[in-house]
RNA sequence: GGGCUUGUAGCUCAGCUGGUUAGAGCGCACCGUUGAUAACGGUGAGGUCGCAAGUUCAAGUCUUGCCAGGCCCA
């Protein structure tokens, strides 16, 4: 015989049993086509409303509440958004899976500078000015620019498969929304919280207005060098004495408004008595002149000294109490100029002695004020000096183009003319410019309105205890924002802006303070209710004012409240007035759930804003997460070209892809995506896809009446028995996981356990089972009995991530076994019987399992040698004491190993594998001495299972 | 420049209060299977735990410094 015809009667046998195997059969496929399917189903989930459907049939649950911070209505959605949007979607389905009523309303926050820009710019290129158009216009069209961005974000968030009320979004800028921030501005001005003060900001002389951080270009400018001499005229400091403090500055402008000077306390100063000039030297022979003796060369070459002695050396400390002349004393400038000390002032260069004006620069404001120094108000709006400045009155500091004026070079020269100018010069350095007319920018100190950290509110004290009295995941998180909290000075919330909630607020322009009747204020905002805060510039002040005031006596203030005051109060304008998610019961929500950017953000403003008047944090979690780098863990930038875009990456792989990375990295750190990241997810994927495909494929044809019922199930075998065991200690692990979010451990558990337990252990054993056994055995209905308690768990376990896989998976299920939902999104988490749970039963199959190890290792050799090809063709044989031998021969070693054989013997510890006796069935391909004797070459067990087939 | 923070195999992550040869999954290599088949099973090779000092009988784990990142400020 030719071993062609051996090959043909083989192919021959094969076709013929291979019909009698019960393989698996499916339709759903292999492969995800994730990028296709996807916005099929989330199409489908808006036909049937399925947020509606939910929300329905979970209505009668205790409620669990994240809020979702609304991110900024401008622009495609990034890979932070998408993070952000996942990691909210996979806590608050789990929440709802775990038998709570978790609604998502999803926010955006629509006011604010960077739309207002975009409008604005749009009125540029169309050669108009902005100031010249009506607000209530020019509002209109930031609301249409930002409701267009929400609805296109809205779309953007569903393709990511978040769930929410999408229908019915929250917005700062909805009139309900504004009318309540309004309400909230009131609300700290009855608490007190509120108060007018001043600030420093940046201004620009050239458009007359103040300019946002975000508005200023910093680029290279030339500025005048001065170095000017303060005469000292009372000290503690003996060495200081009969001499000049010199100081320095880039701006000349600001020394008519000079009322101290900083020193500081760790350089080295010293008296320095010249000795020889120049003959164009602006010092003389004789003078004393103070400054760090570190730049003391820098300084003779500079003032054109040919020689001076150090004639006294003092520390910074020595210099406290001393108090110089102002260099114009004499001419209207015969205040005191005192000395302080700063840690801002260095060495590095200038003189170590820094020229403060309290209201021309930042560091001089706040420490100028913290010494008493006078905020002087000696710039106009147009950046012109005021007419009660002394020599300078009416000098404009630049021009209309932004070029150095008079009011630089007047001081200059009058310095000069005093005697009191060491020496001049010009330095480029980088220098804040307008965004906009591109002229050089002035610190100013403005008006504006600010709440309280300190005052009888006690904002700071009540905020610091809310802190305390949250959890904060990860445990770092509450340091961050204790001392951001701890250190931050008072909220300055007005901006000069137009796109915004206004400060609706009058100020009595006599007493300047702001008008508190409460039938004004509601009138106010019972307007905003109705028409929106456009009503703040669309109607008269006397109609809000009623008959109670007069018009003309009050200022009304335009300025609006800082955008994160707004969505700082979406705790009191959404979650309490919503009923969906309140409960209106003044409740504080379960979650928030932002980037750790946010602890500056929407968690410190909802603090204080919440803190400000309710007395406590607006939430009982607040989880962060990182931020998304690129593959090196770089931040991502166009500059860099290293951007992954998840709208791209969703076309490409797809969302639930998108969805398994977010959850298989550690996102309370930041996270890297690129090439390898996604290649990784993908085949994480693949292995949970197959094994949904696999339970699918073996719950085939699988009706209620093959099931076993409940009181039999303690007839199944052991290893039915330790998956259902297995099961239950899932169960208790990802509730346990999900109470304690720690959500990072879920998508990473889930993938092992396909991994481990499932695929290489269970689905691999009873392969043989599910194939080959009687159809009607009780043996074989309970392996497909706990095929389906597994998918049953599985599916439901992965739907808050797999979102897509895991709906897909659920609509190929077998009918009548399962619970009737229509979607698997509709359903929570199966509650599993306690008597699944067996400890004892998990504690003898560790010694199983690692003895099936073991043989696999031992097989491992004599297939590397080509003695054996399929684990059938062996036969171990394993040597263990009486214990052990008893507990393995409780069981089915063969089937467990996967072997057509397998004996124990007592013995030193040892295993022997040897060929298996007999021929390979043909049906079932294990390796038995029965086989040689059936004319069809299969075995017993198969040749009862077809005869019964065909018998039936 | 300041506050907070990160750095463990090619990738994603575990490593509790310091204690035997640093773990897992993926990927990779090799083998098997060809009845989960663009799948499945097994075995194996990969790490001076960012770098350098220090504390200790003992450090990935504690301290200090440095390097490279990140967030928020200035």
């Amino acid at each position: 015989m030719s071993d062609s015809t051996n090959n043909n009667r083989d192919t021959q046998d094969k076709d013929k049993f291979r019909d009698t195997v019960f393989l698996p059969k499916t339709d759903f496929p292999m492969r995800g086509n994730l990028p296709e399917k996807e916005p099929v189903m989330v199409q489908k989930w808006q036909d049937i409303d399925l947020y509606a459907k939910i929300r329905h049939a979970s209505a009668d649950k205790p409620k669990w509440i994240l809020h979702d911070g609304p991110p900024y209505a401008n622009g495609n959605i990034h890979m932070g958004h998408a993070l952000n949007k996942i990691l909210k979607d996979v806590i608050n389905k789990s929440w709802q899976m775990m038998g709570y009523n978790a609604p998502y309303v999803p926010g955006w926050d629509c006011h604010g500078l960077p739309i207002e820009w975009k409008v604005e710019e749009k009125y540029r290129n169309a050669g108009k000015d902005k100031d010249d158009v009506d607000p209530i216009q020019f509002r209109k069209e930031c609301r249409e620019f930002a409701q267009e961005w929400v609805d296109i974000q809205s779309t953007q968030f569903q393709t990511l498969g978040v769930i929410g009320d999408w229908k019915n979004p929250y917005r700062t800028m909805t009139k309900h929304g504004e009318a309540q921030i309004a309400r909230e501005i009131h609300k700290f001005l009855h608490n007190g919280g509120l108060y007018r003060g001043v600030k420093s900001v940046l201004w620009s002389t050239v458009e007359q207005t103040a300019l946002a951080e975000a508005e200023v270009e910093y680029k290279e400018h030339k500025s005048i060098t001065v170095w000017v001499r303060f005469p000292v005229v009372e000290t503690a400091c003996e060495a200081l004495k009969n001499s000049d403090i010199v100081i320095w500055t880039t701006t000349p402008w600001t020394l008519p408004s000079n009322r101290g000077i900083f020193f500081n306390n760790d350089i080295d100063y010293g008296v320095y008595e010249i000795t020889e000039v120049a003959d164009d030297a602006r010092c003389k022979v004789g003078d004393r002149l103070a400054f760090a003796t570190k730049l003391s060369d820098q300084i003779k070459e500079q003032a054109k000294i040919i020689a001076m002695k150090k004639v006294a050396e003092f520390k910074g400390t020595e210099t406290e109490g001393t108090i110089c002349a102002h260099p114009l004393r004499g001419q209207g400038y015969d205040y005191d100029v005192p000395c302080h000390p700063a840690d801002y002032v260095t060495d590095e260069d200038g003189t170590g002695f820094v020229h403060v004006a309290p209201s021309h620069g930042p560091d001089d404001f706040v420490l100028g004020s913290q010494y008493g120094l006078e905020i002087t108000d000696n710039v106009d709006n147009d950046g012109s000096f005021k007419a009660h400045v002394p020599l300078f009155a009416g000098l404009k500091i630049y021009d209309e183009n932004g070029k150095m004026d008079a009011g630089n070079f007047a001081p200059l020269k009058a310095m000069d003319e005093a005697g009191k100018l060491l020496s001049k010069g010009s330095v480029r350095h980088e220098y804040p410019h307008s965004w906009r007319s591109k002229a050089p920018l002035i610190f100013r100190t403005t008006p504006q309105w600010f709440i309280a950290m300190d005052n009888e509110l006690g904002l700071r004290e009540t905020a610091l205890q809310a802190i305390k009295d949250t959890n904060w995941v990860p445990a770092k998180g509450e340091a961050r924002i204790n001392a951001m909290i701890a250190q931050r000075p008072d909220w300055c919330i007005s901006r000069q802006r137009a796109w915004g909630v206004p400060i609706a607020l009058f100020v009595d322009k006599k007493t300047l303070e702001p008008l508190k009747d409460d039938a004004v204020l509601k009138r106010i905002t019972d307007a905003f209710e109705e028409h929106g805060s456009d009503a703040w510039w669309s109607m008269d002040a006397q109609e809000f004012l009623g008959s109670a005031y007069n018009a003309e006596e009050y200022d009304q203030i335009f300025d609006i409240v800082d955008v994160w005051f707004e969505s700082g109060s979406t705790h009191s304008f959404v979650v309490d007035d919503r009923e969906d998610l309140g409960n209106g019961e003044n409740k504080q929500v379960d979650l928030y759930l932002e980037g750790s950017d946010q602890h500056r953000g929407w968690f410190h403003s909802s603090l204080l804003e919440s803190c400000g008047t309710k007395g406590r944090a607006p939430y009982k979690n607040v989880l962060t997460h990182g931020f998304v780098l690129d593959d090196k863990g770089y931040k991502m930038s166009k500059s860099l070209g290293n951007i992954v875009d998840p709208l791209k990456l969703m076309k490409q792989s797809g969302a639930d892809i998108l969805r398994l990375w977010t959850m298989t990295s550690d996102y309370a750190e930041d996270i890297r995506i690129g090439k390898d990241t996604i290649k990784n997810t993908s085949d994480l994927y693949r292995r949970i896809r197959n094994t949904l495909r696999f339970l699918l494929g073996a719950m085939d044809g699988f009706t209620a009446s093959e099931k076993i019922p409940e009181d039999q199930y303690k007839d199944m075998p052991e290893l039915e028995k330790l998956m259902l065991h297995e099961l239950s200690q899932m169960d208790q692990k990802i509730r346990g996981h999900i109470e304690n979010y720690e959500f990072g451990k879920l998508a990473t558990m889930l993938h092992q356990f396909c991994n481990n337990e499932l695929s290489s252990f269970y689905f691999d054993i009873r392969k043989d089972r599910l194939y080959c056994d009687d159809a009607t055995s009780f043996e074989r209905r309970a392996t497909r009995t706990v095929m389906t308690h597994i998918f049953d768990c599985l599916v439901t376990w992965l739907a808050p991530i797999l979102s897509f896989t895991a709906e897909e998976a659920w609509s190929q299920k077998p009918d009548g076994i399962f619970e009737d939902a229509q979607s698997i999104h509709l359903r929570d988490f199966p509650t599993l019987p306690e008597s699944w749970h067996n400890a004892d039963l998990a504690g003898k199959w560790d010694k199983i399992i690692a003895a099936r190890k073991q043989i696999q290792e031992a097989i491992e050799p004599l297939r590397a040698s080509k003695g054996l090809g399929s684990s059938l063709e062996a036969c171990p044989v394993l040597y263990a004491t009486a214990d052990q031998k008893e507990a393995l021969e409780s069981v089915d070693m063969a089937d467990i190993c996967i072997t057509s054989g397998f004996k124990i013997e007592e013995g030193n510890a040892n295993i022997e594998i040897t060929k298996a006796e007999g021929e390979k069935c043909n049906r079932c391909w294990k390796v038995l001495p029965e086989v040689t004797n059936h004319a069809n070459h299969i075995c017993n067990r198969c040749d009862n299972v077809v005869n019964k087939k065909q018998a039936a």
